[in-house]
DNA sequence: TAGAACCGTGTACAACGTACACCTCGTTTA
DNA sequence: TAAACGAGGTGTACGTTGTACACGGTTCTA
């Protein structure tokens, strides 16, 4: 299947047309999509076939191409259904704006860890996906911030979430894939542990018998608030405000 | 191929034996290690196949499998590998010894952007990485900090640098792939901004105008600051002073 | 010198996305 | 009202992937 982006682009942005004949369709675009989200949160992005997408609408697999022109399509948009189904307007000061924002994040990526394996440098955004942002983007804007930096403040944030995201995703993908939790894997691990000497890894042993690894800090909440931190202090700089020449509103 | 955890521990921890009999081989498992490297340096990801690496070696696809397990095991053996290219003792005080940390990360990532394709939670850890995770424990010990916090810590900067390299790693696998730069792709996506109007998208357009993605701020450097000043917030607060009841080192 | 251990090859299979030709409907047009 | 048309869904088939399996050649050990 040859790639023509910009039919991607009326995909996500322009509503589907409606059929004006042939037989009444028992598919559409939006139940493909649905079952395909659903197939995605039970079984993981592995199981993300065609036929297996088909298969629970009670299909072929080739019937999907009547509703979307591929795969990739078809993950353009999963992704933006699923951007869709948050509430994406952050309220408050920027610092509780900001945590709004990451938190529903987090809630969305742990509800369908596998938008983490599908949400690369070059799919295309679709309009849920960039309300978001836009949302996002206003938290931030009368604080002096020059265009640059409402960017990358914004991307800051997000690229935190995703982080932190993917390393949640990895696990669930891992514990359905094998059955077999985090933890209980890593005790199993015995043949390993064997090579963890002090003379080879001096703090990490020490860590170990600390107790360092036995309840570990939250990930999110941890990070969320050193980044919120560094951010505060970027923001609340007072040598920047020499800096605010061109701001943005 | 039926997955054996603890094979892989001894692939990674024990030197793999010699043969003493049979023919001598023209392969070996740093041969094969190597060549899977450079295919994926130069071809990406996809395109390391078993037998894209067997032909770059003269050989066929079946002939890599009297030297490594399997596809899996090979990831392993690559990523250990890259690990160990680099030196893993960053020094001085905790904030150079993290961003020493951070930019030796970096530099690999951008050598190898693969990499972060492969790094999964369960991907078994080889002797390079713990080693140099040990390096980054030791720069953080001595602070007071409990043992979860150090871990805690190292956590989140490994993290940004992940974040933040993965959104470049899908960069360049998306220019190698349409063979298309990242501003020529997008400057031709006319379709796509047509639909990012004002009333749709207010601050976006308005940041687009201001030229917020003309002259984009270095995404490392800017959160690379960030997270550090976020994390000194943390490691000099007062009140945290208070909980130190059992530290570590 | 026989046999065991090891190296590399060729063939084959199951899953994947999807191109293609086809039949079956329902609507539109003459 | 009949013919033409366009759309929905199916079945088959192909190329690509990892890798199981059986085989033949090579070199050291008993």
């Amino acid at each position: 299947m040859k790639i023509d982006r910009d039919r991607s682009v009326r995909l996500l942005w322009e509503p589907p047309a409606e059929a004006t004949r042939g037989p009444r369709a028992a598919l559409s675009q939006a139940r493909v999509v649905e079952a395909a989200i659903k197939v995605a949160d039970a079984e993981g992005v592995d199981a993300l076939t065609m036929r297996r997408v088909a298969e629970t609408l009670g299909n072929t697999a080739m019937s999907l191409y009547r509703h979307v022109p591929g795969k990739s399509e078809l993950l353009d948009l999963m992704v933006d259904a699923v951007w869709g189904e948050t509430e994406h307007t952050p309220r408050g000061p920027w610092r509780e704006g900001l945590e709004f924002f990451a938190r529903q994040m987090w809630a969305m990526y742990r509800a369908h860890p596998w938008m983490l394996q599908l949400t690369t440098s070059r799919r295309m955004p679709g309009p849920q996906a960039m309300t978001r942002q836009d949302a996002a983007f206003a938290v931030v804007s009368g604080l002096g911030l020059s265009a640059e930096e409402i960017v990358a403040v914004v991307t800051t944030v997000s690229q935190f979430v995703d982080g932190v995201g993917r390393t949640m995703a990895d696990r669930v993908q891992a514990e359905r894939e094998t059955g077999v939790s985090e933890d209980e894997w890593w005790n199993g691990r015995e043949a390993l542990w064997r090579h963890f000497t002090p003379e080879r890894l001096p703090m990490t042993t020490r860590i170990w018998h600390a107790g360092g690894y036995e309840r570990p800090l939250d990930e999110f909440e941890f990070g969320l608030a050193r980044v919120l931190d560094g951010l505060r202090v970027f923001i609340e700089a007072e040598e920047r405000t020499l800096v605010r020449k061109e701001t943005c509103q």
